[in-house]
RNA sequence: GGGUCGUUAGCUCAACUGGCAGAGCGUUUGACUUACAUUCAAGAGGUUACAGGUUCGAGUCCUGUACGACCCACCA
């Protein structure tokens, strides 16, 4: 069967997808019973989400790894599933009912569900389609949802195990309220953004006259405070301590009092104490016992406790209190000044700290474990400069506000009774007057479950045995904290076992300008669309091999397109040894006899790369490995030995023409497998056009070093024949030849004289150029010739009908100027005795064997330009 | 206020444990050479941001500076 001329990728990737997924190759049974397992939990996409660029990577990168190690032999599974996504999923379902004219609250909560929940089933598996269009190699058998039945049970015991360990409480406290969503936030979903503002300066009335000066960036807040605070030790204010002041607009009376958290050289030094909304003020007012005072609604407009304010939204309250105190004289100035605002990663507003009742988690006793992990290294991080990151962030963590005002998630288990008794548990209590809690929890809660509930946890699963701890926890390192974090604290705690042993963190994707992907810069990258244009391989080598572990990937979108032509190339290789195999098939591979210097170069060229590929695999430098089996198969590969293949295969030598096609066949099928993980389509289907043994690509071994075949003398005899070809060549260009015409040379053998044969083929077939004979000893150089000098060998081209003497000496100048110069560079390192006697042997014997050459080209085109001088 | 990363060809990026700085795109010239014009050949293009240091040897290690990006932190 014959190739078709190019590889239409529209019609393999679905057919080969297919083909893979239903024979089972995507699932670890695939592999013999006693395989090592190697797991990668998803990390699971919103089900809300389309297939974006970061996506794309993750799939990428993921893929790469789980295919890799199936050619490796493990019981590879990559589990998939997808995300809940309590905010972003409810944000939509309220965008769809809004444009039916109704509010979330006018729908109700079951009603908003049902359609929820209906529109999961209907859309959800979008996402999950289009990591299959880019041939991620999940074991869909396995698919798991964070609201499933499953994962919502894991989800419930954990919370009420936290409870009873007296880890989960309830209370006010303040939090990060997000007016927009209306819900609380953990601080994690707070962004700080330095930004212009105003410092409003004013005077706090004293009831007994006088006043304190006082500085807020936020004067609505001022009708929520409870207390002036000052420095204890701050000989201004001192004497002030224990009177009482008035509220600016509401004169309700409250005291002075005198606190160490006070900064004397912040604003006035003296500090307004707003308790209900603002996290440093609430530290003082538990201090001193201060009434808490929450002066905002839901949606941050100003409350009841605002007084005559009511109603108003924050910032229009913000203007008008204080133009009133302006009024009233109790202002001394506004400023202007840059400070950091806190504001909602999701809906950029700005986060308003509010007093609120909220569950919480003291994660404290569980970073303990979660830091050990890493410092003892059950867990490695990679790049490990984020390891630094990840013990900062656990050394200093805060309680985690688990609680969200949202419908969309896992209800939180809790129960108030009527004598305010709260009941967590599995089930209702009985008896009367029970009320359901209402908030669900974090999403990222059931997230940090995700390694082991998908496994069937808490239930002891044969998959859980089999399958966990996991091997690999790919993701971004912007989640680290959000998620990576959370899973280690959450796994340790609960199946005292860390939830993988590595985890790779990848950067972020940017534009080809190293912008970050943004709408309002409208330069996202969609990979659908690249797919569509391309196909799925292209895409993902080039998101592979753009970057380097760890940091951000500029994507230039003309590396798909010539990531396309490099798939095309291969398909052209693929054809070309097909061809060739022709008829022969069975045939090719019977030869035994000792390969000629070709083979011996490009198979010794091959172990090397496989060699460097396995190091960069264990090392996770899979970019670095992509583009060396690029160079290899195109400009080693393709440009040389197919070009120079041509000589035994046109020939009448049967034996050199089967072994050739032997190696042909070797080099190629063994790259095809390297580049699997890569690109997995059109490496299947030229492996199977081409000889092979088993059914799949996919489970073919991975490709192994074999000393065997390294060979430096062929190695080093081909550089000095490639290395002529490339003079003629360039000769021939520099001197106009017509491309057609034939010409004769002469060769002054050096090394080279050692491989005529092959030089003669190679210059025949790669530079039109016939009847290289050789200079005996004694023969002068010929006349009116052009030049080429490689080490000790020279060729001589006749062309004295084009040779511009000039244009020669020239050529032969540069040429000189460029030997000198590196011949300088190595004679003084040699003359150099610390390095003749510190650098390793091997270095310095490289640096000799260079200089002799140098020397040896230097005389000849020395030689050559006196010559041209007479 | 702490911390991390980056700065290499016109552009986007490589360069494993220090050992002759590479690729793609772009650009110049030539070629439809029966696998491939989705290609091939030849060329131009670099003081590796800057200043010191360590070393026989530094893009790579150390110190500092500049610029850019990011993370963490309760600066009224």
């Amino acid at each position: 069967m014959t190739m078709p001329k190019t590889f239409d990728f529209a019609s393999a990737e679905g057919r080969l997808y297919d083909w893979w997924e239903q024979n089972g190759w995507f699932r670890p049974e695939a592999a013999p019973e006693d395989a090592e397992p190697f797991v990668i939990s998803i990390p699971p996409p919103n089900v809300t989400g389309a297939l974006h660029i970061g996506h794309a990577l993750f799939v990428s990168i993921e893929d790469l790894m789980i295919r890799h190690a199936r050619m490796q032999g493990k019981a590879a599974l990559w589990l998939p599933g997808s995300d809940h996504a309590g905010i972003a999923t409810q944000l939509q379902i309220e965008r769809m009912f809004a444009e039916e004219g109704r509010s979330k609250d006018e729908v109700g909560r079951e009603e908003f569900l049902e359609r929820t929940w209906a529109w999961k089933e209907r859309y959800g598996g979008e996402i999950l389609n289009q990591l299959r269009r880019m041939g991620a190699s999940c074991d869909w058998e396995r698919e798991r949802f964070t609201l499933d039945d499953g994962l919502s049970g894991a989800v419930r015991d954990v919370f009420i195990a936290l409870y009873e360990q007296g880890l989960v409480y309830r209370g006010p406290r303040l939090v990060n309220w997000s007016p927009g969503l209306q819900t609380a936030v953990s601080d994690l979903e707070v962004e700080h953004a330095e930004e212009t503002g105003k410092m409003y300066l004013f005077r706090y009335p004293l009831k007994d006259g006088g006043h304190i000066p006082v500085a807020t960036t936020r004067p609505e807040t001022i009708l929520g405070d409870t207390a002036v605070a000052v420095h204890p030790d701050d000989e201004r204010y001192r004497h002030l301590v224990g009177r009482r002041a008035l509220v600016p607009m509401l004169n309700r009376e409250i005291p002075v009092i005198a606190d160490p958290q006070v900064d004397r050289e912040k604003g006035s030094g003296a500090l307004k104490v707003t308790p209900g909304h603002d996290p440093n003020d609430f530290d003082i007012g538990e201090r001193h016992d201060l009434p808490v005072l929450n002066v905002m609604n839901r949606d941050a407009s100003m409350n009841e406790n605002a007084g005559p304010y009511a109603g108003l939204d924050r910032f229009e309250c913000r203007e008008k209190m204080w133009s009133d105190m302006e009024a009233a004289g109790l202002t001394i100035k506004v400023e202007d000044i840059r400070h950091s605002v806190p504001r909602s990663q999701r809906g950029g507003e700005i986060i308003e700290p509010m007093v609120s009742v909220q569950w919480f988690l003291r994660v404290k006793p569980l970073a303990q474990g979660a830091l050990e992990a890493v410092r003892d290294g059950r867990i490695r991080i990679v790049p490990d400069r984020f390891t630094r990151v990840y013990y900062h962030w656990l050394e200093n963590i805060e309680d985690w506000c688990l609680s969200r005002q949202l419908w969309w998630g896992h209800r939180i288990p809790a129960w108030y009774g009527p004598n305010g008794e709260i009941h967590v548990g599995r089930d209702a209590p009985t008896g009367e007057g029970w009320t359901a809690e209402e908030d669900v929890l974090d999403t990222w809660f059931s997230s940090g479950l995700w390694p082991f509930s998908t496994l069937g946890w808490p239930q002891e699963t044969a998959d859980l045995q089999r399958f966990y701890p996991t091997t690999m926890m790919e993701t971004g390192y912007d989640i680290l904290f959000f998620w990576v974090a959370r899973m280690i604290m959450l796994g340790l705690w609960f199946t005292g076992e860390v939830p993988f042993r590595t985890v790779y963190l990848h950067g972020m994707v940017r534009d080809g300008l190293g912008r970050k992907i943004s709408k309002t810069l409208d330069n996202s990258i969609d990979p659908l669309e690249y797919m569509d244009r391309y196909g799925a391989d292209p895409l993902r080598f080039t998101l592979v091999t753009s970057g380097t572990p760890g940091n951000d990937v500029n994507v230039d979108v003309k590396r798909i397109e010539g990531n396309w032509r490099f798939v095309n190339k291969l398909w052209q290789m693929a054809s070309f040894v097909k061809l060739n195999l022709g008829g022969h098939e069975g045939e090719w591979q019977h030869d035994s006899s000792p390969h000629d210097l070709y083979s011996r170069w490009i198979l010794s060229r091959l172990d090397t790369l496989v060699r460097n590929a396995n190091r960069q695999f264990d090392s996770y430098l899979y970019g670095e490995a992509g583009r060396q089996v690029h160079d290899f198969l195109w400009r080693e590969f393709a440009d040389w030995y197919i070009e120079i293949s041509k000589i035994a295969l046109h020939g009448d030598d049967v034996g050199a023409r089967q072994r050739t096609l032997q190696t042909l066949v070797h080099a190629l099928e063994t790259g095809t497998r390297l580049l699997h993980p890569f690109m997995p389509f059109v490496t299947e289907e030229i492996w199977q056009h081409l000889p092979h043994e088993g059914e799949t690509i996919m489970m073919a071994p991975w490709p192994q070093p074999d000393e065997e075949l390294q060979d430096p003398d062929a190695e080093a005899i081909m550089d000095a024949l490639v290395e002529l070809v490339r003079g003629v060549r360039n000769a021939r260009s520099e001197y106009n030849v017509p491309h057609g015409r034939r010409i004769s040379a002469q060769l002054r053998p050096g090394l080279a004289g050692n491989h005529i044969d092959e030089l003669r083929a190679m210059v025949g077939r790669l530079c039109r150029v016939e009847n290289l004979t050789l200079l005996a000893t004694e023969d002068s150089d010929p006349e009116g010739c052009a030049t080429v000098v490689v080490n000790d060998s020279v060729v001589y081209l006749p062309l004295a009908d084009l040779i511009d003497v000039d244009a020669e000496r020239r050529r032969l100048e540069k040429e000189r100027d460029q030997l000198q110069q590196r011949l300088q560079r190595a004679q003084g390192m040699l003359k150099n005795e610390q390095f003749v006697s510190r650098a390793p042997e091997a270095v310095v014997k490289r640096e000799l064997d260079n200089r002799d050459e140098l020397r040896a080209s230097l005389e000849i085109v020395d030689a050559r330009l006196a010559s041209l001088r007479d």
